[in-house]
DNA sequence: TATCGTCTGTACTAAATTGAACACTTTGCC
DNA sequence: GGCAAAGTGTTCAATTTAGTACAGACGATA
């Protein structure tokens, strides 16, 4: 077994997909979707917790005025839906794959007993929960702070951890100026408008595909 | 030992404080602190985690450009500056004492450890980081959809649960309009014009202490 | 090729919000 | 009492944002 602790650091471990996937008597089922598929969806009854293989899923949430927010994506060794856990017994938000998708579909009663029976995958759900909570709450610290320029100059950097991950300028998934809007917590018409202005300066491009250049975007977060 | 999880609901309990102090081998500090003392501050180092015993907390945000956001209120049996157990080697944000307050201080690696040799108290520890995230992921949705007159009355009502808790006229504990406004994200004019305004509608009283009737401001989140 | 649906660029008005100022009130404290 | 500090009520111009509208670009598909 994997040391349930990182030595040099002393602290839970990054996840390790294989050390989950490894761990015997786990219950799981393996679902696919396709992109633009829904996982499941907003007010359904929930039982069970999802973990990304590969892919990439957005959770989006719609108030009674119709407007959608998305709240969070995720990628490759997230969990997700794990509300459930805590006793929610209905979806709070639409999980929805934005790319073709595999996961992992974990009953909330196995979750509970397999966390009991492994300890290194009681560490991981913990480290995953901790970072989860870091990231949201950056997150909130980003609305609370901020104007929706740097909102979207953010949601942008942060996008571009989904697309391809090598070089100072990187390209994002694809993605409509109406989920941006969603995602920064503003409309249209205002990331339209920055889009503009980012691109003006240089600091990012695009015709169909957004690229952007790292530093010079994270410039507007700092000035 | 108690049952680990809850048979009715199929989930983690809510956590009970006295499990966790009754846990034998936690090597636990009990420190207190008078209202407004700094309980750690953004960019110490962080190596333990507190759990609150008595009293209140508020976890604050500063920017670059002075302005601070209370991210999180703390009450009883809530844990915080649980970061740390991430990776986090400094303090993200300030935390103070709002009212006289009795926290338990638990260095990061005993909590590790204890983590590892206690299943009650890791149910409840994953238990906790589970309701916190959906807490936290609220106060984001709130952000993304509501304007800062909703903001401001989620915050009220939320706020009652550290006042008095009985009639449905709740008094809550003391907080200037500029504490508001870095809760709610906007700037005291607004929270002023707002509170003048609650006042005028007969939602809120308030000469020194604030006094909320729960179901009339309730109004304000749902019209 | 024609057509539909989605996405983008742009413009404009109304509304919300900021940021700062200033006088007044309350509170704690010497 | 009297002072200083903190909190409140109020105003106002400048800025930011929401909300809506419409035309053109693009892609998929019949």
């Amino acid at each position: 077994m994997k040391a349930r602790k990182n030595k040099k650091h002393g602290q839970f471990d990054v996840f390790d997909p294989q050390v989950f996937l490894d761990t015997a008597g786990v219950a799981r089922n393996v679902a696919e979707f396709r992109k633009g598929e829904a996982i499941y969806s907003q007010g359904e009854a929930a039982d069970s917790v999802m973990y990304v293989q590969k892919g990439g899923v957005k959770f989006s949430v719609v108030n009674g005025s119709g407007k959608e927010a998305v709240v969070a994506m995720f990628g490759p060794n997230d969990f997700f839906g794990e509300g459930c856990m805590a006793g929610q017994t209905i979806r709070m938000g639409t999980a929805t794959a934005v790319t073709p998708t595999t996961l992992l579909v974990i009953e909330k009663n196995e979750l509970l007993r397999v966390l009991h029976a492994q300890h290194a995958l009681s560490d991981h759900f913990i480290a995953y929960m901790l970072a989860r909570n870091i990231r949201v709450e950056e997150d909130l610290i980003d609305q609370l702070f901020n104007s929706s320029e740097r909102r979207l100059a953010r949601t942008l950097l942060l996008l571009a951890r989904y697309g391809k991950q090598e070089q100072p300028d990187r390209i994002l998934p694809k993605v409509s100026q109406e989920t941006l809007a969603s995602m920064v917590g503003t409309t249209r018409s205002r990331v339209n408008f920055f889009m503009n202005k980012f691109r003006k300066l240089g600091f990012i491009e695009y015709n169909g595909k957004i690229k952007i250049n790292k530093s010079l975007l994270s410039v507007v977060l700092h000035e």
